[in-house]
DNA sequence: AATTAAATTTAGACAAGTCTAAATTTAATT
DNA sequence: AATTAAATTTAGACTTGTCTAAATTTAATT
């Protein structure tokens, strides 16, 4: 089995290029993990080495097949024990995530499949993620960011773009919360603020930058 | 924090001690984790400078109370997600060591006191070891091995001595399952073996390997 | 008490994953 | 197309936790 550290430059290379559809670059990495470029490098020689990843020099890296898997259970592991930190032991959904962090590393694959099951199967996480099934298939909705729609639209709040604790909290406290209807009531051309009506009931303001990072399905 | 073969080597020494009361020794550590005893003096240099355990050259070792500490916390952690794996996932007894190995090093306060509330605040774990409460108290039990036990003398199932998945196995199948009440019938003098009456009916006979590592609560 | 055996420690080495500083390659811009 | 800037890689080093082989200390036994 391979080390936590390769569970994770697979499972950042997988989310870096979710965003990005072209390689993933060595600076995108070391951004997102706070180390210095030199270091990330060395781990990509190790981890194409180990045909995880394709990797060329200065042409940064996809996932192998091989790669994608495991970025895809170690996925699947963290967002199931997302659910059971909320919807089990009470957690807020902007305190799980760390935990998870460590939980998502704990291999054994009868654990997972019965974690699974006691939690009934869920196709999300508490954020709206989806959770790659036991074969590694991800249903993925069709999300529309907010700052997307036009005056009118109506859709339902199922996913965040940002999962910071900070937009967490803000979303909770805004009662932008997953499974909330959504109504534009106004766009408002100055500075791309969007006026929403949430429920048929409460109305909001929230700022473009908001907007972007807050997904419907229509 | 420490890092997992830190605490992997207090919970050794923990428990080491709780057996043989004098100090632990080089080689009882890297017996216990197939290592050499070159290794485990090196380490031993690293736990006595930070302060965990009383370390002195070619005498052994004892934990420091930080160092008690953080192995109690360690084998908390290890003994509710036991009972999680068995109570809630379904696990048997004989499966769990393995994976709470693994959890046992998730450090998070708030979620050891949620899992253990969630779990109903259990005071043993599958294997009928007590589990450290929040304060790192543990209650022990009056315990008695079934081979110091006499012809006639009555008791319950209450603890085991070894924990290999063998022997719990054998335990199983067998019948000898925590709360089991047993009567020993009488003592085969040629070799210590025990005839057992389980629950006032099945007879069974254990060897005196067997019956040194069960035990009984009066 | 002297000698031998067992336990333990020291010395020097290695892999994993990180670092700094310098060199190289690619991309951007004049 | 030449030059500069940005991204990336190389080279050499450090820490953690392990190893082997050799040296030392303690314990056992004659």
């Amino acid at each position: 089995m391979g080390s936590f550290t390769e569970e994770n430059y697979l499972k950042a290379i997988y989310h870096l290029s979710e965003n990005d559809l072209s390689p993933v670059t060595t600076n995108g990495i070391s951004d997102l993990f706070n180390i210095k470029a030199a270091s990330v490098t060395d781990m990509l020689k190790k981890l194409a080495n180990k045909q995880l990843i394709n990797y060329i020099k200065y042409q940064g890296v996809t996932l192998t097949p091989s790669g994608k898997n495991t970025a895809i259970e170690v996925i699947r592991k963290h967002r199931l024990w997302e659910v059971f930190l909320v919807d089990k032991l009470g957690f807020k959904w902007d305190e799980v995530h760390d935990i998870a962090e460590d939980l998502e590393h704990v291999n054994s694959a009868l654990l997972t499949e019965r974690l699974d099951n006691f939690l009934g199967n869920p196709k999300i996480d508490p954020h709206g993620d989806p959770i790659p099934d036991k074969f590694g298939k991800i249903k993925q909705q069709k999300l529309v960011k907010i700052s997307a729609m036009k005056a009118d639209a109506i859709g339902t709040i199922s996913g965040i773009c940002e999962h910071s604790a900070v937009f967490l909290k803000y979303l909770e406290k805004a009662g932008l919360l997953l499974g909330t209807k959504v109504k534009i009531k106004e766009i408002i051309e100055f500075d791309g603020s969007a006026v929403l009506i949430l429920d048929k009931k409460t109305e909001v303001t929230i700022s473009r930058e908001a907007a972007k990072n807050i997904l419907v399905v229509l």
